[in-house]
RNA sequence: GGCCCGUUGGUCAAGUGGUUAAGACACCGCCCUUUCACGGCGGUAACAUGGGUUCGAGUCCCGUACGGGUCACCA
């Protein structure tokens, strides 16, 4: 067989060479040890967990080395493909801040100097490596029809055969003769260029997956497709391609792809190329709520497999960036705790911190992170990413919130900004019910109020609280007032005492609180008191106070 | 079915032949406290299983079970 003719046959207009690929593409000059990631999702949907999961790894990566990571879109499979899944993917990735320092960054436009990064653009450069492999033997074309690979699936089965696909005697045109071959192609049959794999079955072969160590599996026999009969590559060949020329470093994916390593690797050798590190990551998993199994988190059935229902929730994008950062490294939250005020992204992420069995997505454990991560935002902070946040989901509380800027941030400040703040928030879409009562006036239900406490008495308590009020006082100031009241009252100043002594008094300063918190929030229990009355003002609070005491006729 | 990966408390997990088997979330109790949070202290709870190797095994080897992946002109 003469392979180069066969190779002008098939590749008549390839004039370059993977030589001239070599010059274009050259190798990066980056600092010793850096690592050149990339993160190359199909435009099929939108972007899952599971992807974010997956490039948050190959952009930590990439920054904690000083490497590079970047975005390539693999839309090789056009049957699959939907009309805005670029923009999908980067809307998702927008969403969450996370920035790859090259590739594709919108619909139609992309930096760097190795694109192009969408991989439809690229086909020019998968037929000069596939001539190249023509030429050197080790790929030809195949003219069998899908019925004949149906065919011989069944052939298989029918033969038991252990190994299914593609190869050996099953293998019918991987050793058409030149004659045949041209004739084919003058009857203009389809044809899709097959790998000629050169492995046996016997033989072993053995590779180090960064996560898993040493991975020993018999040597690819596939004949495996490298180019569609669209001339479009497949998969395994657009990988080998791609992550040669653009210098990939390290390819780390879902562990899905981890049996396709030896035919990977396979190809690289065929194309002269050096194979690049591997990663297979595990996979993000639930529990199913009818089963009780643990199972993959699925596109279909899991609204929270998408990216966006986090935004939709109300998640700031912190906390799940913080939480995946909780599963991705062990050692990260030993790592937040000393450095509570850093930014995640400068986490000196360790691909050898990382576990090879699937994890949970665990909603309660992002929520503790979520209110841990809005408890450290400044008031005004929290303000701007409330406000952003409710004009889209909560429009009509967005005008109420905004009305007063500085109200808001104000009461957004209580017991914030200090060195042990509240965590009561953890998520934007519970802002609106947690200060719903500095909006409007409550409707306080007496049947809240301290059973102890006689109606006769919260009638005496609201008066002299009305009477009293002066918002000048602080804390200190306004609760030694109310201690004050208390012996009149026949309430106890001092809880523990009264703890001592219950029978002594009609209850302590304690109950005193508990009737104006009920009568000015309508709650039995806030955030501290005198603050929220001092924001609400004095008039407001008398309002309050009166109307419940009315109220209890 | 063949091949491959995985399995430490309810969850995330530390652990690289010798530990009283960390820590975090959740849960429970106590303390602090004008409520609630926060915080502090304490508690319940785990090496899937059976064989080896070894003075000694969560850690190494083999088998079994269970879970997952993969066997396309899908990625």
């Amino acid at each position: 067989m003469d392979n180069m003719k066969l190779a002008s046959l098939l590749f008549p207009d390839v004039t370059m060479t993977p030589e001239d690929l070599e010059i274009k593409y050259p190798p990066r000059t980056l600092p010793e040890g850096a690592r050149v990631t990339r993160f190359a999702p199909s435009p099929t949907g939108y972007l899952h967990i599971g992807g974010l999961f997956g490039a948050l790894i190959d952009v930590m990566v990439a920054k904690a080395s000083q490497g590079v990571s970047f975005l390539r879109i693999e839309d090789t499979d056009k049957k699959r493909e939907i009309d805005d899944g670029v923009s999908a993917i980067i809307k998702g990735f927008d969403a969450f801040d996370l920035k790859f320092t090259e590739g594709v960054t919108g619909f139609g436009t992309e930096k760097g100097d190795y694109g192009p990064y969408t991989q439809s653009q690229r086909v020019p450069i998968y037929h000069i490596v596939a001539k190249r492999l023509v030429e050197l033997g080790r790929a030809y074309p195949c003219f069998c029809s899908a019925e004949e690979l149906t065919a011989l699936r069944e052939r298989q089965e029918k033969d038991g055969a252990l190994i299914r696909g593609y190869f050996g005697k099953y293998a019918k045109c991987r050793d058409l003769s030149l004659e045949e071959i041209e004739a084919k192609l003058a009857a203009g049959k389809p044809w899709v260029l097959r790998f000629r794999s050169e492995g046996s079955e016997d033989k072993r072969i053995v590779f180090e997956d960064l996560i898993r160590g040493k991975i020993e599996m018999p040597e690819n026999i596939i004949d495996e497709v490298v180019l569609k009969s669209n001339g479009i590559p497949t998969y395994h060949f657009a990988h080998v391609c791609d992550d040669h020329f653009m210098r990939t470093t390290h390819v780390i994916r879902a562990e899905e792809w981890l049996s396709s390593v030896p035919k990977h690797i396979a190809m690289f050798k065929a194309c002269g190329f050096k194979a690049p590190k591997y990663v297979h990551t595990a996979q993000v998993m639930k529990l199913d709520d009818e089963t009780g199994d643990k199972r993959k988190l699925s596109k279909r059935k899991d609204p929270e497999a998408a990216v966006s229902y986090f935004v939709e929730k109300g998640f700031p994008r912190e906390a799940v960036i913080e939480y995946l950062l909780t599963l991705l490294n062990s050692n990260f939250e030993d790592w937040r705790r000393a450095n509570p005020d850093a930014e995640a992204m400068d986490f000196p992420f360790n691909l050898n911190k990382m576990g090879a069995s699937g994890c949970l997505f665990d909603l309660v454990k992002l929520t503790d992170v979520s209110k841990n991560v809005i408890s450290h935002m400044k008031a005004s902070d929290l303000y701007d990413r409330v406000a952003a946040w409710v004009k889209v989901y909560h429009p009509d509380f967005y005008t109420v919130f905004t009305a007063d800027p500085a109200f808001s941030t104000a009461i957004l400040n209580i017991d914030r900004e200090v060195p042990k703040p509240r965590k009561d928030l953890a998520k934007f879409d519970e802002v609106e019910d947690y200060l719903s009562y500095f909006f409007s006036e409550p409707d306080a239900d007496p049947a809240l109020l301290p059973e102890r406490v006689s109606p006769a008495d919260v009638q005496a308590i609201l008066a002299c609280c009305c009477a009293n009020y002066d918002p000048s006082e602080d804390k200190d100031a306004w609760f030694a007032r109310m201690k004050s009241w208390c012996p009149e009252l026949g309430f106890c100043p001092e809880v523990k005492e009264y703890k001592k002594n219950p029978a002594a008094f009609k209850g302590h300063v304690g109950d005193l609180s508990a009737v104006v918190r009920l009568a000015v929030t309508g709650r039995t229990n806030t955030p501290d008191l005198c603050t929220i009355m001092q924001l609400l003002g004095k008039e407001k609070v008398s309002v309050r106070l009166n109307r419940f005491a009315s109220k209890l006729g």
